[in-house]
DNA sequence: CTGCCATATTCATATGTTTTAATATAACAC
DNA sequence: GTGTTATATTAAAACATATGAATATGGCAG
């Protein structure tokens, strides 16, 4: 993979985060980067809910969520229990919370121009 | 893809967020995820720089460099300005900076275990 | 014009992710 | 045990992304 660590011929911009912590980051921000383990979190927010649950609100297939949620757990973003034949899913890296109201906080990107 | 659309059979969650919004959210999401970029960003949050400045600074490869300055600015994350034979990029989404600073808050994301 | 520097683009290949369909497991009721 | 509901796993196809090498462009100096 491309370098990425700070080099010595730079001005120094406040404190450079260190290779290691930038790949973690990455690796759960990409996680994040995905519509429907969005929306997963989104329903999460406010506590554990089941599987189906997650389905029903988040209209993608079984497979699909199941697939996501599995993909969140590996990164420990989110964790899982079971009862009885449901298996109950939960927030477990704060984190997230924060990204998620920044994206309320600024809704659209605005991309009209710049300056 | 899959749908992702908030449906009526739930107990809803606060506000929920609208599927293009989310849809949205999630490409520049994505588009932080990625070691190298989030190095470039981290750059640039204190101002402008040149290319070649981010390419000392990141140690990358100068097409590598390029490449994801390039598809920062399709997204409308960053944008750059040329003056003489150096482009000065600069920060243009406002949110990254949050993104970045919860990274830096929480360092480590913490996956002791998960099962 | 030529030559040079900084940056961008293109192309091929490699790698990873998403989706779908099918199948497997786990817990329970009977 | 069988059947049913909830969830997970697997494998293949489709698609997207990353990387490296080579080449192209844009602006400037001379």
């Amino acid at each position: 993979m491309s370098d990425t660590r700070p080099q010595s011929t730079h001005g120094a911009a406040s404190v450079a985060l260190e290779s290691d912590v930038l790949a973690r980051a990455a690796e759960v921000i990409k996680c994040l980067g995905h519509p429907l383990r969005l929306r997963l979190l989104e329903s999460l927010e406010t506590g554990e809910r089941a599987v189906w649950e997650l389905q029903e609100y988040s209209g993608a297939t079984q497979a699909a969520v199941s697939q996501h949620l599995g993909s969140l757990r590996a990164r420990g973003i989110v964790d899982s229990r079971r009862e009885g034949t449901n298996v109950f899913y939960r927030i477990t890296e704060p984190k997230v919370t924060s990204i998620l109201n920044c994206i309320r906080r600024y809704d659209l990107p605005d991309r009209s121009e710049a300056t």
